[in-house]
DNA sequence: CTCACGATCAGCT
DNA sequence: GCTGATCGTGAGG
């Protein structure tokens, strides 16, 4: 972790979904916590594409209270809650009023590890994944889900709708080489028979370990025109499991 | 690694 | 009421 970690300029995320989620990939999350700061690297996002045209954003059938930033300004922050009073964390994208948003799915633990570590051991109850972070290890898991990285790095609704382009602000994004090579996948967990299956909505930084686990349906069947590539992280051996991705 | 299951919550129709 | 942009467990390969 170098240099000044100023955040990114709106005019970033003033562009569609599908471009900002591919160039957060690489990019440096910032979290303002008491003294010090803690920096994750994204490898993982999901774009919304927004009113009318993603029937999985929030924003799809029009502004609500709840996903109300999403048509708002670009580069603010979506914060909703899911299951179990978890939250997970969006950027506002193209800010037109589209409805667009970047969900932010995983990242790497660069500065402040243990702090993350411990606000994730404080929400988890005794099991075997507590006893595996207590053991200090599986830093990969650490950020590896949208919920997983929001309990990390102190991030709930009282964020919700703050400016992520603000200088002194309590969470940003900063610039950092941007991934070298991303693959596009479906979204995790829905229906592969479901016509939007099809679209690839979601990337990832090839070669990661943090880049959270497929769940529910495999993506073997995404369409359209599929090719199938063997997945390997570098100095790997390849891993059995082939995962259909799209460049 | 994969899968199936269920906890128990806010948002919405 | 019903539905998830989820996570952790436990069993199986």
């Amino acid at each position: 972790v170098s240099g000044a970690l100023r955040p990114l300029p709106r005019a970033f995320f003033e562009r569609d979904a599908l471009v900002v989620a591919r160039e957060l990939l690489g990019r440096l999350l910032v979290r303002r916590a008491g003294d010090g700061l803690l920096v994750a690297r994204i490898v993982e996002v999901e774009a919304y594409g927004g009113l009318g045209c993603d029937p999985s954003a929030h924003s799809f059938r029009g502004e609500t209270p709840r996903c109300r930033v999403m048509f708002g300004p670009a580069a603010h922050a979506y914060v909703y809650s899911t299951h179990q009073g978890r939250c997970c964390l969006n950027v506002s994208a193209a800010g037109d009023a589209r409805g667009q948003a970047v969900l932010l799915r995983a990242a790497e633990p660069l500065l402040g590890e243990e702090a993350m570590r411990a606000a994730r051991l404080a929400r988890l109850p005794a099991g075997p994944t507590r006893e595996r972070l207590l053991r200090g290890g599986a830093s990969h898991e650490l950020l590896s889900g949208p919920a997983r990285l929001c309990a990390a790095l102190g991030i709930d609704r009282a964020l919700n709708g703050i400016d992520l382009c603000a200088p002194r602000g309590p969470l940003w994004l900063a610039d950092a080489e941007p991934a070298a090579r991303v693959a596009w996948t479906p979204r995790v967990g829905l229906n592969p028979k479901s016509a939007s299956f099809a679209w690839c909505w979601r990337a990832v930084a090839r070669g990661s370990r943090a880049v959270s686990a497929p769940r529910g349906l495999h993506a073997a069947s995404a369409q359209p025109s599929p090719r199938r590539v063997p997945r390997r992280a570098p100095g790997r051996a390849p891993r059995g499991a082939q995962r259909t991705l799209r460049e």
